[in-house]
DNA sequence: ATCAATATTTAGACTTATCTAAAAATAAAT
DNA sequence: ATTTATTTTTAGATAAGTCTAAATATTGAT
């Protein structure tokens, strides 16, 4: 009985999870090993609890961790990783599409309902859904295999040349804060868009939407990717 | 501020959610006081570890709990144990009517799905799954402020006179190998039939349904319940 | 290369939910 | 009504995940 150990796995608590979550969000960032403060600050926990955990998800193998070394994703922690996003990700569009909640009111319940343990569940989700590929802030939907599609062409809003036609793909910072303002400025996935003007005092920019202008700060604009049409 | 002391309550555990729902459930069907022992087997733990639960529920005043006389839901406890089941069943249905579970997978996930926290979430669901009145079990789904349809007429297929017309509303018994026995016999909410024949020797019933006929124990028999045309 | 500042780990404690084993209370039986 | 059997509670232990405070390692500056 030596084949499939993997799926001997003994499944993992929700705190696990998020740490693993966690760690997979910041090596997306750095592809550096993740320090023990750095997952300490995005958990909001304390460093000496982050040392006990990483303990932990080395003895099982789902992160490599030398001691002062930080930690990284094994091939078993990538994959354990991806399928938590995925549910996140698809909770999230059936928050949006099928029960109207707004994209900024979806993270805190798909932060719960990730951890549902149900491969059919996920699966069959999946094909009511359609099989999106994007989430309601365009992050990528991992497939069952943990495939994710690559985008080309993008770049942030901020850094787009002027007068040149761009859509909105999705958001760097999906706090509800930042979603609501973009709503209140009529800025969504989809929308169509183009730089007029950049102001080198404060850095903020002039845009162009639905045939009205709109003057965005450097930091809601480095927020924002868009794609060339 | 006295007033919205309810709406303070801290938000419970799982294992707290379960201990209420399985008080609940076993007051159901005796009304006295859940005894320790009972509960004990229904949570599939020790009595020990249910003394010291209920204490822990008795403090927070879900339940009322003298020692070594067994306890019982207060109004509140009552609330929050509705609320549960209301989560459960609105779940099932949404299993099976949107994701194409079958009637006996339902429960596991279920059981992890009620404990999401989210007012929205649940009023949002009931209201894409057009506010179902029954889940798939024909358990009656309690609406927003806890209020369950109150069905006439009902008894259980082992207590239908002979000959009498009959459409199946529930099942007593909702575990997997029996919702699959029902399913092998073609026996389904809102299947209609009666009673041909019932034999003493060993208290099976010939039931007609579909134009054909089939013998049931009685065990199978107590655990459907009917309700006359 | 040494010392100070920062980062990380260890040690010990707390909480929740569970367990076992022993003690205490209640119920049943003669 | 006293003894036995059953039920329930208490006491003490364990594991997960967290914390604080102290110890240790690494980094950076001179």
């Amino acid at each position: 009985m030596l084949w499939n150990l993997n799926q001997m796995e003994e499944h993992l608590t929700q705190s696990e999870e998020n740490y693993i979550k966690a760690i997979f969000a910041l090596q997306e960032e750095t592809s550096a090993p993740v320090s023990t403060n750095d997952l300490a600050d995005k958990m909001e926990t304390k460093a000496s609890s982050v040392t006990d955990m990483v303990k932990k998800l080395a003895e099982k193998s789902l992160i490599s961790y030398k001691k002062y070394k930080g930690c990284e994703l094994t091939a078993e922690g990538e994959r354990t990783a991806l399928k938590t996003i995925r549910k996140h990700r698809l909770w999230e569009t059936f928050l949006v599409e099928k029960l109207k909640f707004g994209w900024d009111e979806v993270h805190e319940v798909a932060e719960q309902l990730e951890h549902i343990r149900s491969t059919k569940l996920t699966d069959q989700l999946e094909a009511f859904l359609d099989f999106p590929k994007f989430d309601p802030h365009g992050d990528a939907i991992p497939d069952r295999n943990g495939e994710i599609v690559r985008r080309e062409k993008s770049c942030k809003l901020y850094e787009l040349n002027l007068h040149t036609e761009a859509v909105v793909i999705g958001v760097a910072d999906g706090s509800p804060s930042f979603l609501r303002y973009l709503d209140k400025h009529r800025i969504n996935l989809g929308t169509k868009l183009k730089v007029t003007e950049k102001f080198e005092f404060d850095d903020s920019l002039e845009v162009e939407l639905n045939d009205s202008k709109l003057s965005l700060s450097s930091a809601a604009a480095t927020n924002i990717t868009v794609q060339l049409i």
